[in-house]
DNA sequence: TTAATCATGGATATTACATATCCACAATAG
DNA sequence: CTATTGTGGATATGTAATATCCATGATTAA
């Protein structure tokens, strides 16, 4: 089970861009650079977050990302999932009802007990993540790194 | 971010074992056909609950596996692991040390937040699934099926 | 002792997905 | 108009999951 490796460059760039004025927008190849990461690929998975309404993206000159809303409106969560889907990564194939051994259905009232335990372990995730915005992960950053990057990216 | 597929048939397969007696084994090939999982794959991933010291596996006729403790001292968490590996689907890759835009190492002193707050979310997926055991998902099971399999297993 | 059963490990093929690049196109600011 | 920038599609490449097969060794039953 593993994440993407997209997923640290997502929040990453929406860490940063949490850091921008309102008005700013920063393009692809912007943060590419920033990050030394390749620009074509990072471009792909901004899009996810376009779509999913996390970043809007405008063409032209000055053109580029920024965020869709306020920074203390998105949460880790949110990011994770445009960028990975949200997909339980445990998928119950009904194999107690399969093959030799398989149960009847009228002893398969339940959901399978195996799966719920999968389903709440993924939901004790995703409200860990669920908890924490953007907001309070710039909110804990060192004023120095704050005012480097506006002055590289604002 | 998702699972082996095995990982279901592990899970089912130690409560399977679970329900027989002590001094009972069930072969791979019992274990493939009551399932209706591939049968020599089925096997590696047996191979892999012997080796964390889940199951032990005994060679010859009337050989096969069986629960290496306790059924109340074997959590899904234990059965995962062994499965899938117990590492973090989210790698911290000090992205913010890299590129352009790299931060100063004196401005890390503190460990990464965006990591730090995606291991806390693994630590609530891992508490989720240590606190049931084997025993537990057992006492939830309908008389009927615990029946089924031990005239069709035991 | 022999034969059948069974786990173990290694080698190998197939498939799916993440990673990565490139190009054509549309939109927009100057 | 022209340069810039995002969007979408097509296309490689590499790695991991899926799956099978066989050789080997261990064990039990006859």
């Amino acid at each position: 089970m593993k994440l993407p490796e997209t997923s640290e460059w997502v929040l990453h760039a929406a860490a940063v861009m949490a850091q921008l004025p309102d008005d700013a927008t920063v393009s692809a190849a912007q943060l590419s650079e920033h990050f030394g990461v390749p620009g074509p690929y990072l471009s792909k998975q901004l899009a996810k977050l376009v779509r999913a309404g996390i970043l809007t993206g405008s063409t032209g000159p000055r053109g580029g990302f920024r965020l869709a809303r306020r920074t203390d409106r998105i949460s880790i969560l949110d990011l994770v999932i445009a960028v990975d889907g949200g997909a339980d990564p445990y998928v119950c194939r009904e194999l107690r009802q399969q093959g030799r051994g398989a149960a009847r259905p009228e002893d398969c009232t339940r959901p399978c007990a195996l799966a719920a335990v999968m389903r709440d372990a993924h939901e004790a995730w995703r409200s860990s993540l669920a908890a924490v915005t953007l907001a309070e992960i710039v909110a804990g950053l060192p004023d120095t790194i704050i005012d480097k990057n506006r002055r590289l990216l604002g």
